[in-house]
DNA sequence: AAGGGGATCAACCGCGCCAGC
DNA sequence: TGCTGGCGCGGTTGATCCCCT
């Protein structure tokens, strides 16, 4: 006989979170950071195991998750991945950091698995960037990590020139922004313009991606925190709207204040990082300092974010 | 309109690792 | 050195959704 279940504990609820669940554990976590699970059932009387607190969290609630359907080159990425690293989902998921690795495998074995099987042996897959690679008989590992390292590297490239060239405009960072999703648009994150109102200038998903995927997040949380706050919110303000899954108009700020960052412990600074965001009914965003740090960051750093496992996406939070 | 079956995905389960004692 | 508890991970389950007949 195994060992019973951590939720086989008298008491304890199972099955699909409640808002009102979700409610307690994003406050509590808000106030004392993730980590120290154990504590958590404890100190908010939440009917939950530890466990059931960390999945639920790392999964669904956390900040930076992007939800929806999974782009071509995300699949590309994990068919290659899951080809070099097999099934280890994680350290797969350290590479698409805005994905969940119950997500991918999810995927993978509802979707790319398949997509697989239908692939004539030695078809090949076509790759955004004009590279083909073979399916199932590609190059050797060796190779394939190195390809991919380069690929990494070109991205952080055309990244990083791209930040430069739009350093000096900081649209985003110093201008009041509107972000719009289309009308009946399911995912937030998938089919955004961002536009200027003082310049009239709108962007293209790309670049503000990292907004749209915050979005989509927040779209969770953000419904069930409504009126939470625990800061006021900061008089220089990014507003982003966009519209929530069932057409109404969602508005949310984020407030990011580096100084304050360094009086917190590390553990603590990393979930600021994640979770600055005051959820509110429209919540506001500073100028992102940070963020742009935080990117700058993992852009000058070739280790930072690729190596990390599950536990540690410090890199989830990309602005 | 109803229901059957496949697809999807959130959540659970059990094992292994590791740090602290 | 062995034990214990906390946590992470991969595999699996089951509820719900969606499409087809």
């Amino acid at each position: 006989m195994g060992r019973s279940s951590c939720c086989d504990k008298i008491g304890r609820n199972k099955g699909p979170w409640t808002p009102e669940e979700d409610i307690i554990l994003v406050s509590y976590i808000q106030e004392h950071g993730p980590g120290n699970w154990g504590s958590i059932p404890t100190n908010t009387g939440l009917r939950r195991c530890s466990k059931s607190c960390r999945l639920r969290w790392t999964n669904y609630l956390r900040p930076g998750i992007k939800r929806g359907s999974f782009t071509e080159d995300e699949e590309n990425t994990i068919i290659h991945l899951q080809e070099l690293l097999g099934n280890r989902w994680a350290a797969i998921a350290s590479y698409l950091p805005q994905r969940t690795d119950n997500d991918i495998k999810n995927h993978w074995n509802t979707h790319l698995k398949k997509k697989l099987m239908r692939l004539p042996s030695g078809m090949e897959i076509d790759r955004p960037d004009g590279l083909r690679t073979r399916s199932r008989q590609s190059m050797s590992k060796g190779q394939w990590e190195k390809k991919l390292q380069t690929d990494i590297h070109k991205a952080k490239q055309a990244l990083y020139e791209a930040l430069s060239l739009d350093k000096s405009n900081h649209l985003f960072a110093r201008r009041n922004l509107t972000f719009e999703a289309p009308a009946g648009s399911t995912d937030a994150s998938s089919n955004s313009t961002c536009s200027d109102p003082s310049s009239g200038m709108t962007t293209g998903r790309g670049y503000l991606q990292p907004f749209s995927t915050y979005a989509s997040s927040v779209d969770n949380i953000a419904k069930l925190l409504q009126g939470w706050t625990k800061t006021p919110p900061s008089s220089s303000s990014l507003t982003v709207q966009t519209k929530s899954t069932d057409g109404g108009r969602f508005c949310f700020n984020l407030s990011n204040t580096v100084s304050s960052q360094k009086e917190l412990t590390e553990g603590q600074q990393e979930f600021q990082d994640e979770s600055k965001p005051n959820l509110q009914e429209m919540i506001e965003i500073d100028p992102p300092q940070c963020p742009l740090s935080l990117l700058e960051k993992w852009l000058l750093d070739d280790n930072y974010g690729l190596v990390q496992g599950r536990g540690d996406h410090k890199v989830t939070w990309l602005f």
